[in-house]
DNA sequence: TGTTATATGTCGCAGTAGCGACAACCCTAT
DNA sequence: ATAGGGTTGTCGCTACTGCGACATATAACA
């Protein structure tokens, strides 16, 4: 890939921003960029925290399994986010397995270049911070829901969410696509499948939204608070 | 207090020892220590997070509250541990609850000040990057507990826990004092105090454990793995 | 186009655990 | 010593929701 274009995706992560010329190239020398098809697994827990990622496009499902293999899933990843941090948090091994669930283009650094740049660039340190707080809140806010809301409206929330994060705003609501499996969804919100499936349900027959496999919509901005 | 003492103090905290000597004097310098009794709030939600804080005598509970009421606490500080770390973490207002709930001592550095140690301290910012790695950790294990564990299971782990982290060992077991009411229990684990006092009183009747307000009292090595 | 795998829709049962209610108990403060 | 607030112990009801089962629909692939 012409160095331009990757110079270009680099550019979009905030991250990148409080860099200086040398760090910039040393950052577009040593990461490697790489096309991961749908399905693919990026890393498995247990496996050495070597790198760290930065998406670019498509996405990424962080996940965990319980001993008994239950799966949880912890975040989805979208394009400009970074993944794959813990390497840099001094976590020597993996506890989560990151998988592509879009066609996705990854960049990849390896953790003691980073680190490297890190020490030599407080004001990416900051930006590097930031991201930390900002992950962090986001784990404390699932805490919070699974605390204080019921299955309901966990998924409603996660809805929500979903359409914000990933849809593209129009007129009268948003539009995303494609859209996830109930499993899925089920997966990223500590339900079932069968609950997800009756919530979805209801809010279609509630004029909230309306989906098929291909697309997921809010009908309402209203309903986005 | 002392010069002596508050280093003696400050050189207990892992993330000191990473720090050359003009930041160690700033450091000690900079930081103010102040003692604090139970109940006594150290920051409330919407607080603006200067301050990054390191107890060194006591116990902290962080916090938070729903817009309907209920409780949850996210930790349980000990010794040696630091807090309030969103001031560095590029959050301006405090999302959370701090309240010490066993008689404190507590040193408190300015956010921008630690900010400056920070960038001027590459081998600092690496002991910190470890800690909110940890943090984040204890934070997953949360939510990962919240969705595979079953009520008993979540206040057996807990307990365990408080065990190990808090408590003396001894010939056959763990022992701490002063030990929790049931309802605080029932914050941590996100269950009712119902729930908790059933579960006690069966681990009781099991031989498992001994309790009294007082004190909470492991009987047997094996109980914790 | 037919075959197969995967996803969705629907029912009903059963278990977990929250919650109100109330009695007994303990600890502290005056 | 005694009153009173907070804590513990116990019961029973009820709601939520997970889960198995099975029918149907949709996508994928040969």
């Amino acid at each position: 890939m012409a160095e331009k274009t990757k110079i270009w995706y680099l550019q979009n992560f905030n991250l990148i921003k409080g860099m200086d010329e040398s760090s910039m190239d040393m950052m577009d020398q040593k990461s490697k960029m790489k096309k991961s098809s749908k399905r693919e697994i990026i890393y498995f827990p247990e496996e050495r925290s070597d790198n760290i990622y930065m998406l670019k496009e498509g996405k990424v499902k962080i996940s965990r399994v319980s001993e008994d293999g239950k799966k949880m899933t912890l975040h989805l990843i979208g394009p400009g986010e970074i993944f794959g941090e813990s390497a840099i948090l001094g976590q020597d091994k993996r506890e989560n397995i990151a998988e592509v669930v879009e066609d996705a283009v990854i960049c990849s650094i390896n953790r003691t270049m980073f680190q490297e740049m890190l020490t030599n660039n407080p004001k990416l340190n900051l930006s590097i911070n930031k991201f930390i707080g900002v992950r962090i809140r986001k784990i404390q806010a699932h805490v919070e829901d699974l605390v204080f809301k019921d299955a309901k409206e966990r998924v409603v929330a996660f809805l929500k969410r979903y359409a914000k994060t990933f849809g593209k705003e129009m007129i009268d609501g948003w539009m995303v696509r494609p859209f996830l499996t109930h499993q899925e969804i089920a997966d990223l919100t500590a339900t079932s499948r069968q609950t997800v499936n009756s919530i979805l349900n209801d809010l279609v027959s509630n004029q909230d939204i309306k989906y098929t496999r291909r697309y997921f919509q809010v009908l309402r901005k209203d309903w986005i608070k």
